[in-house]
DNA sequence: ATCTGTCGTGCCACATTGTGGAACGCTGTG
DNA sequence: CACAGCGTTCCACAATGTGGCACGACAGAT
């Protein structure tokens, strides 16, 4: 179904250019205009987008994508109770902090951040999405998934992103025990180079995993000698959101 | 673009429904099974559905959603700043709190809930829309609009649901005064017969209304005298939320 | 005033695209 | 063992979306 997969990437697209308008759309998409036009319509008469406040001709998201949430944040507790205790992290490292939820058993999705000041930081955007074996967040879930969910998961096979990408089946399910023990997974140059990030898991009730923090940051300041330190900080702050948001 | 259209329809039902299975949907929008079938496949290539993780023949939300946000919300601080002011406050008034935006100039999306313990309670789904000069939350923004734009909402007239919507114009600019000297917006039966709000605003920094929170009754439960009251505890729900929202 | 470039919008003939009835394979049940 | 109900697959048909083109509005330069 052309018409539908171009009018979700489109609406991704006004997601992050609004507000923005139809030619700069076109161009973003090398789409002819008209084509463009008649999906933003489409899209506004749905009620997904609307005109802007300022400018009638540019296209913002409108408040009715907000009734779609999965499920697990529906209540949006998991928002809630992890904002404090992200910005804390953040004020304690001045580090970039990432929360991430899985999403199925595919990948990570970003779904909040705190920024750093630094001049030199990581950027992630919401709504990016990272392989689950080759990330600190990944890691930090998969290692507290089922034994036959894991499995699922590493029957796809472990693509490599560089050199540091664990591609090697036994290493990473040694890695995953480490991870179990520590309370918290590391990445040092495994999907991005020059990105590293220390991350601890968000647990259900039933210690299903739901989500992650990380810590991440350019490798010029990764320390390995204040790794301990930093993991249990990192741990520390995702007991605290699973606290918060089981009451 | 009738396929956008419903694909549109099919995933905001499964963001009610999840985890939901392709006949359930056939039925709920009466299509052929096959129609709904291919949507859902393609809403899963463009990752905005996952196949639930117990059950891999119903369908959930996937978390790419929470890329696609209106500005406003960027970073979700809204939902964050809320949530446990309207906790709150539906603990001590024992009454369905609801959370609603304001979407462009059109319209106040529901966006959250906290639902009361009562047998008898006021129901808004998240995501429904109302108009902003019969409710409680579309008054409470309304009045903190610009001038130009309330002419241009009122430009629109002021359609009439029921004996006590006000369609009066001055009649209606007297009230929204009323609201900015109080602080608070009333609504009783202008809307659904029978649902009476009280209803504040949550502001930005510069004083532009983005939301407001409602605590939403069955007229039998509308009581005169405790108005006052209510309606001081409302705002002040409110100016927490814009508080912390703001830091 | 006039020209020119750029914008958002509206049109319409064509064929690509989505449609939905029918049939399939599977699973659990009476 | 037949049956009912499920999710899934297939395919001929025509309804549907496509995108080149042209229009009117606007802004800046001549």
């Amino acid at each position: 179904m052309k018409s539908v997969t171009r009018s979700l990437r489109v609406l991704e697209a006004v997601a992050q250019l609004q507000p923005v308008t139809v030619g700069e759309l076109a161009k973003h998409f090398d789409l002819p205009k008209s084509t463009v036009q008649r999906t933003l319509v489409t899209l506004h008469e749905a009620g997904w987008l609307r005109a802007s406040r300022g400018d009638t001709t540019r296209w913002e998201i409108g408040a009715r994508v907000l009734a779609v949430r999965p499920a697990a944040l529906q209540g949006s507790t998991l928002f809630a109770a992890a904002r404090e205790p992200m910005m804390r992290l953040r004020d304690a490292v001045n580090e970039t902090i990432h929360l991430s939820v899985l999403d199925g058993l595919q990948s990570m999705v970003v779904v909040d951040r705190a920024d750093c000041d630094r001049a030199v930081r990581t950027f992630h955007q919401i709504g990016d999405t990272s392989p689950l074996h080759a990330t600190a967040v990944g890691k930090a879930v998969l290692a507290h998934l089922r034994a036959h969910e894991v499995d699922e998961v590493l029957a796809r096979g472990l693509p490599s992103y560089g050199e540091a990408t664990v591609t090697d089946l036994d290493t990473l399910r040694a890695e995953l025990e480490q991870v179990r023990r520590d309370g918290y997974a590391v990445n040092r140059n495994q999907y991005r180079t020059d990105v590293c990030a220390i991350a601890a898991p968000i647990l259900e009730r039933d210690g299903t995993p739901l989500a992650a923090v990380a810590v991440s940051m350019p490798d010029s300041r990764f320390d390995e000698d204040r790794l301990p330190e930093l993991g249990r900080t990192v741990a520390e702050t995702a007991a605290e959101i699973t606290g918060r948001r089981l009451g």
